[in-house]
DNA sequence: CACGCGTGGGT
DNA sequence: TACCCAAGCGT
């Protein structure tokens, strides 16, 4: 019998030999982002996150810090009418995300009093917030150790250590046991915590495992990546999707929501008409998507000739 | 689980 | 130029 018990093991030399030339790269090329700052609340933390669902960093630095100048806690939004919320969103695009956001912050106010909570089902419980995203928030905003499983992360991954160039369609079970495997035990963390793991291995796909064109020469995992080391295999699963985009009720909900976002007021039914027309066809497709638009709570039908932001 | 949901920059 | 796709979520 030992006579000190290890508090606990040590991490095996294969995590280790990822997690240190990782954290060394993330030491000198991290972006410094507001959401990254030491004095960023958990609420810009949560609003960035939001934000950067499908959006590049570039478009959201701007609508980000004017949100948090707006609205500096989810109090604050909570009272305002989600039109508001819509309106600051600009052109970030999917404004659902806004209207998530808003009632976010409203139940942030009423069952958390007004704190971003850092327990992770309390998270996933918040409109807009996911697997991801309640994952990254408790991580960045709080330091838990979660697996945060985004794009980057799942195609860094799945290049370094299972050899392929992407991953597959779908999250499964291997991969997230797999991306489990490699976080930072804690404690001890000899090199780096589970949540400093989690956004530098996030920047290293954001800035060099790129899904094109990656920066191999410039990758601090480059002479242990399975992907690499193989010869670089080309893709071979389904065909990943496109997104259609020409003359789909995306485009068409796009165009009336700018019209209603960059007016002041109430608009009468014209605009929307001469925003989306040309056809029969045409016109059917602004009124459906006139429906859809009002059913999601995006508009609201403020008379029978005008529609506003709600 | 596959699909729909905005927008604009990068190659 | 035409794609490609960017820190996903909800249904």
């Amino acid at each position: 019998m030992p006579a000190h018990p290890p508090q606990s093991l040590p991490q095996n030399a294969a995590k280790t030999s990822l997690h240190v030339p990782v954290f060394a790269w993330y030491a000198t090329h991290a972006r410094d982002l507001p959401w990254r700052r030491p004095e960023a609340s958990a609420w810009s933390v949560l609003v960035s996150e939001l934000m950067l669902q499908q959006t590049p960093v570039k478009r959201v630095l701007p609508v980000h810090q004017a949100w948090l100048e707006r609205w500096p806690t989810p109090a604050a939004l909570a009272v305002e009418p989600t039109g508001e919320a819509v309106r600051a969103w600009g052109r970030l695009g999917y404004p659902r995300r806004a209207l998530r956001l808003h009632a976010a912050a409203v139940a942030i106010a009423e069952r958390h009093d007004g704190e971003v909570p850092a327990d992770l089902d309390d998270l996933l419980a918040l409109p807009g917030v996911g697997e991801y995203t309640a994952a990254a928030v408790a991580s960045f905003a709080y330091g838990r150790r979660h697996v945060v499983l985004d794009t980057n992360v799942r195609r860094v991954l799945g290049r370094v250590l299972g050899g392929v160039e992407f991953p597959a369609t779908s999250l499964n079970r291997a991969e997230r046991e797999r991306a489990a495997s490699v976080v930072p035990d804690e404690p001890p963390h000899p090199v780096g915590t589970a949540a400093t793991w989690a956004v530098a291995v996030m920047e290293l796909g954001a800035l060099v495992c790129t899904a094109g064109a990656p920066r191999c020469g410039e990758c601090p995992l480059a002479d242990q990546c399975a992907w690499r080391l193989a010869g670089f295999p080309a893709y071979d699963g389904p065909p990943r999707r496109g997104q259609a985009w020409a003359g789909t009720d995306r485009q068409c909900r796009g165009r009336l929501m700018a019209v209603l976002r960059d007016a002041d007021g109430p608009v009468h039914r014209s605009a929307l008409e001469a925003a989306w027309s040309g056809t029969a066809t045409l016109a059917d497709q602004r009124e459906r998507c006139l429906v859809s638009l009002v059913a999601d709570g995006l508009a609201v039908r403020t008379s029978p000739e005008t529609y506003a932001l709600p």
